[in-house]
DNA sequence: AACCCGGGGGG
DNA sequence: CCCCCAGGGTT
């Protein structure tokens, strides 16, 4: 890349009259967020709600987001208070928000933190990238917006803004180091953590993946390479993404006086910690007929119910049929335990174990 | 470098 | 149905 100047654009050589264009912008539109501290106010930032709000806007959108922020400061309000807490409690908080590895990992670097840096978060870009769960692109969010360093903050959001203002065209992920040079060349020394949100507000509200509100609304309308070439709304390229594959399997419904038998998964992999209804292997098939006839855990008489239960996980489609075993006593299982229907919401229950249990409460064929 | 890892909202 | 989202960990 020879030039941070777009052919097509009129972007000055110094990129300092966009940024302060994007920066007098955000003094005006900044959203309303609970961790964002308002543009001008003498307020110091909390590293420790920046980073909270950092773990959990990872993959996730700012409204999902907001609720979980809300309920975790509440509960957890220092990051003290967070390292003293039962692992599953987090993630009793956290069921929902999906990517659970990201509560194992929020509790760790509470600990961590708590006990050996004496609950004072690190204040480098490089300090803050050890940390469990903090990659680059969070290690630099919380360098910029908690302790005011030029960090060059990389998200999906400004790779879009990027790939547009400078008519980038390679797919990506090929087109990464290009938009990280770019986002590194632009970010200003003085207030890159209003900057990075400044963008990543741009992309939320006006530089949308499909919405372009661009007229009259962007503070770089005028010196967009895609919005001067009218490529936008094709921009950034990405390559094709192979198709999920469907994995199938029977999930036991063992019910008796009000509880439900439930067992937690492995600490690691998919829904690692979690509780969930036991259920034979996920088998990846074409259709139910290639899938092998359920073990059934328990000599007891056993149906199975009508309809399905389907849920879509990041790599895999699932569809699960759930039996129902009869009991005369309430007898254990190998491993779990009973649950009373009434506390069901203070389990850790992904998503897609929720779906199973509505379903057998309130049968509904082919949920 | 490739793969694994949720869930929700919007078009 | 598709796409995307304030990505990180593991191997």
């Amino acid at each position: 890349m020879d030039s941070i100047i777009s052919p097509h654009s009129k972007t000055p050589q110094d990129p300092t009259e966009l940024t302060d264009a994007l920066l007098d912008w955000y003094d005006v539109n900044a959203r309303t967020l609970p961790w964002r501290i308002p543009p001008g106010s003498d307020i110091e930032p909390d590293p420790y709600h920046i980073w909270l709000s950092e773990i959990m806007l990872q993959q996730t959108t700012v409204t999902t987001v907001i609720p979980y922020f809300i309920k975790f400061l509440h509960q957890w309000p220092r990051v003290q208070d967070l390292a003293a807490a039962a692992q599953d409690d987090v993630l009793v908080a956290w069921a929902g928000l999906g990517y659970y590895a990201r509560a194992r990992n929020l509790h760790k670097c509470a600990q961590y933190v708590t006990e050996e840096l004496n609950g004072i978060f690190p204040d480098t870009e490089e300090n803050l990238l050890q940390l469990p769960g903090v990659g680059p692109y969070t290690a630099a969010a919380i360098a910029a917006i908690a302790f005011g360093q030029p960090a060059a903050v990389m998200d999906g959001n400004i790779e879009r803004v990027m790939a547009r203002m400078f008519n980038v065209t390679t797919p990506l992920p090929d087109a990464k180091p290009a938009l990280k040079e770019l986002t590194e060349r632009m970010t200003p020394q003085h207030r890159a953590g209003d900057y990075a949100q400044a963008v990543m507000d741009l992309g939320a509200n006006i530089c949308g993946p499909k919405l372009l509100k661009c007229s009259g609304r962007c503070p770089w309308e005028d010196h967009c390479a895609a919005n001067a070439l009218g490529t936008a709304d094709q921009l950034p390229r990405r390559k094709s993404k192979a198709p999920k594959p469907t994995r199938r399997g029977y999930a036991f419904w063992a019910e008796f006086n009000n509880h439900i038998w439930l067992c937690r998964r492995p600490e690691n992999g998919l829904l690692g910690g979690m509780m969930e209804v036991p259920s034979t292997d996920w088998l990846e098939s074409k259709s139910w007929d290639e899938v092998p006839a359920p073990q059934i855990p328990i000599i007891t008489n056993w149906k199975e119910t009508p309809g399905m239960v389907r849920h879509t996980f990041t790599h895999f489609h699932l569809e699960l049929k759930v039996i129902r075993l009869e009991f005369a006593e309430q007898i254990d299982l190998q491993e779990g335990d009973w649950f009373p229907f009434s506390r069901i919401n203070d389990l850790a229950l992904p998503t897609v174990m929720m779906k199973v249990i509505h379903h057998l409460r309130e049968p509904v064929l082919d949920l």
